[in-house]
DNA sequence: TATATAGTCTATAGTTTTAATAGGAATTTC
DNA sequence: GAAATTCCTATTAAAACTATAGACTATATA
């Protein structure tokens, strides 16, 4: 499952990307318009500034504006910062490898062929949309 | 994340796969050589009876086997009936269909678009992946 | 038919993750 | 310096996942 500080991450991301001129929007406003808890949210927002997908701005007037034009946002990046590795299983990541503890040999597991597969599939639609490409 | 359960019947539908004419194979033998724990993957194999992909026998000699051929197994029933729907958002699943509570309209979320995609890629995995393909 | 074997079922406990909330600190604008 | 707004840390609440316990049922076979 998709959780839910992806979906609103995403979707605030989307929101951010029509803003004409990219000036700051606070965070009030995208949580009214997408019906999201504002104190959630706001941590959400935070982590995609922290990971360089947003700037924000103190202050009246302030709020969070994208930093870069939605063609140059990957989604490979935006699911990574906030849900995590792509891969299902720790085994197949790219960025965040793991050995099973049970599992003695990966190269003849069947949970690791497959999972391969499903990865793989996954990236290649992550690398193929842009923000640009949702809205 | 694949869950446990997902991880531990995969393991377990491969082992019984290889299985000289399918002569039942006790839950004990199963969770030694899988390094599984027993009660847990007990409760998986019965799932997975219940779900018509294993049958059982009771009593001295007894055990699991598998019920079809591993090339008649798809991913997808073993993914759907271990896992859980395959899309990652209920407003994008073929067979858990579920509208969105926030999200006014499907039509232009840009969660929706994404997920689509992603389910459809994993589709594509899980129906060109039978049983068998992974031994 | 007695006994050991092995699956069946229900309940529950422990752990981890997710989602949400609270409250104040820091910064900018006017 | 007052108001607006983000920044940050901690905490709580709820849900999901993993694992365990124990009694019950069915079967094989000696």
């Amino acid at each position: 499952m998709l959780s839910k500080k992806t979906k609103y991450g995403l979707k605030a991301l989307t929101f951010l990307a029509k803003v004409k001129d990219r000036e700051p929007i606070q965070i009030a406003e995208i949580a009214k318009h997408e019906n999201i808890s504002q104190k959630f949210l706001e941590s959400i927002l935070l982590t995609l500034r922290r990971n360089g997908l947003l700037g924000s701005k103190k202050g009246k007037g302030g709020g969070y504006y994208l930093i870069k034009e939605p063609e140059d946002i990957l989604m490979t990046t935006v699911m990574r910062v906030l849900e995590g590795p792509i891969a299902m299983v720790p085994c197949v990541s790219l960025n965040f490898y793991e050995k099973c503890d049970d599992c003695p040999n990966e190269e003849e597991c069947s949970v690791h062929k497959l999972m391969l597969q499903v990865r793989d599939s996954a990236l290649d639609v992550y690398r193929n949309n842009t923000l640009a490409d949702l809205l």
